[in-house]
DNA sequence: TTATAACCTCTACAATGTAACACTAATGAT
DNA sequence: ATCATTAGTGTTACATTGTAGAGGTTATAA
């Protein structure tokens, strides 16, 4: 089974589609977790899931605007979908009939 | 962050309400999954989200059945829900518009 | 020719996930 | 009585994932 950080960048990526690379999966992966994500858990992350096959990656071209170095582009395969898809599965069939917001309106310890 | 399946015990253990403990919470985590729950995986990570304080377990009377040994019994705590609800936040942000299923309709590699 | 921006790589370590095996305490059957 | 069966829990060791830090490349802008 995938883990929770591996899920986050596969579904960013899918998201992201066309225009799936590092930078704009961690952007991707910040936006939704609302918290930091290093560079360095990103791309071993992605590492590891290209090393599964679960993800498809390889170095677009440099263009043509500062900073233009060339990107590392990722596509999620068929394997990789088939992992999201349990992993997504799961999560919310143990989950269903919960409702973790307003449980407690002043979060108390 | 917690982890998947720090979150499937919590989230199963929270469906239970009061009988929420360790076998029972392992049935539902087996259901939910569709695989086995090691008994080992579940305990050791009971201890764990106990140490954070995210739950908490203490042991139960012995029941008359046959095989009524005493229960550990689990509820989860505020600080559990908020962590849990952290986690299903941002599983849910970054798969909002995706349908994982039916992608295609016989998986292909 | 130096700063700045946008990206990627590598290394090491911490936290989580998982299985195997062992153990306890009750009932039911012979 | 004693032995099988059922329902539970605990411990240890190791594999897999999660995460940060520091450094390197290639481009434009000043």
């Amino acid at each position: 089974m995938i883990g929770e950080f591996e899920y986050l960048l596969i579904a960013a990526s899918h998201r992201l589609g066309e225009d799936a690379y590092g930078a704009s999966i961690r952007r991707e992966v910040e936006a939704a977790t609302e918290r930091p994500c290093s560079i360095g858990s990103l791309y071993t992350t992605l590492d590891r899931l290209e090393a599964k096959g679960l993800v498809t990656t390889w170095m677009g071209e440099a263009t043509s605007q500062r900073g233009g170095r060339a990107k590392r582009m990722v596509t999620v395969t068929a394997k990789g979908i088939e992992a999201a898809s349990i992993f997504y599965r799961a999560i919310s069939k143990v989950s269903r009939d919960i409702s973790w917001e307003a449980q407690c309106p002043l979060s108390q310890e």
